[in-house]
DNA sequence: CTTAAGATTGACAATCATTTTCAACCCAGG
DNA sequence: CCTGGGTTGAAAATGATTGTCAATCTTAAG
């Protein structure tokens, strides 16, 4: 994704930063990473090739990138901070098991449509959205039956 | 809201909990507050009238309430966890401007439908669901039309 | 190329929300 | 009442995230 980066450099030069290796080795592994990492799986991977950068580096770059808006931070509830590209692959959304916490993605072109009904119906224009659909996963449901209501 | 209260009453019993006092004094609390108060705030609130209680108590009694179902956790990125009730208003969704910070309520039961769909697909039973739309606002829109990329 | 100013880094300490620990205590049933 | 086991409050522990600070790297100027 070369727009990603570029929006990133020149996120960098306006802000008056400095374009550091360690900030690059950390978009790379970021871009290549799958999303849902946590800042310490991104940490971890980081460092199995590059031992020399520190675990502060990695939650300071991530915020950078959130802020430049080529990431996007969520919280699934497990006292984790996970950022996700906004550029690297196709959008979706998650369905996310409150039973073992297992994260499930879809797409669905049609909610998508509906979404930009309603924003139509305001004025508004979509930039991004986040759908986020809590429940049980067929795993957990079972063992939930009596419980849950 | 006296459902929601013989629901809690309920899962106490099923659960082979006990009722105790504190517990029915958060809920007190938690009811009577408005939503979106962080534990913190929530605590402050109860120990003006009740400085006995703990500040784990009130973290323990939330998450049984989120585990019955008539408190809903939710992240605004603030670094706390805000329990809103579940039953206190009718369920709706947000489109939020980037622009001005704006955030419009509204519901779509056609988005609802296409998520039980999705959620049928997977074998996953929807508990609660979050969906919130970002972008600009038609008061924000003119003012970034070359500012946007 | 050299240099100086200032941003960045890494190791570690500090912070903040949340959870656990544990002895004292309360609730339900016998 | 009594007893077993869930509950509580205070404090310590935990875990994620952020701050500190001297050493180091970037960048633009000289």
């Amino acid at each position: 994704m070369p727009a990603t980066r570029k929006i990133f450099r020149e996120f960098i030069a306006r802000k008056g930063l400095k374009s550091t290796q360690q900030r690059e080795i950390i978009l790379d592994e970021f871009l290549r990473s799958g999303s849902h990492l946590s800042t310490e799986e991104l940490y971890l991977r980081i460092r199995a090739k590059h031992p020399h950068i520190g675990y502060a580096t990695v939650y300071r770059t991530l915020k950078l990138f959130a802020e430049c808006g080529i990431a996007e931070p969520r919280h699934f509830g497990d006292g984790q901070t996970r950022y996700e590209s906004t550029h690297a692959q196709e959008h979706h959304d998650h369905l996310i098991c409150t039973g073992c916490g297992a994260i499930l993605e879809f797409e669905d072109p049609g909610i998508e449509q509906l979404q930009e009904q309603v924003a139509a119906q305001h004025g508004f224009h979509i930039e991004r959205h986040r759908l986020e659909i809590y429940g049980l996963c067929n795993k957990c449901l079972p063992s939930r039956t009596e419980a849950a209501q």
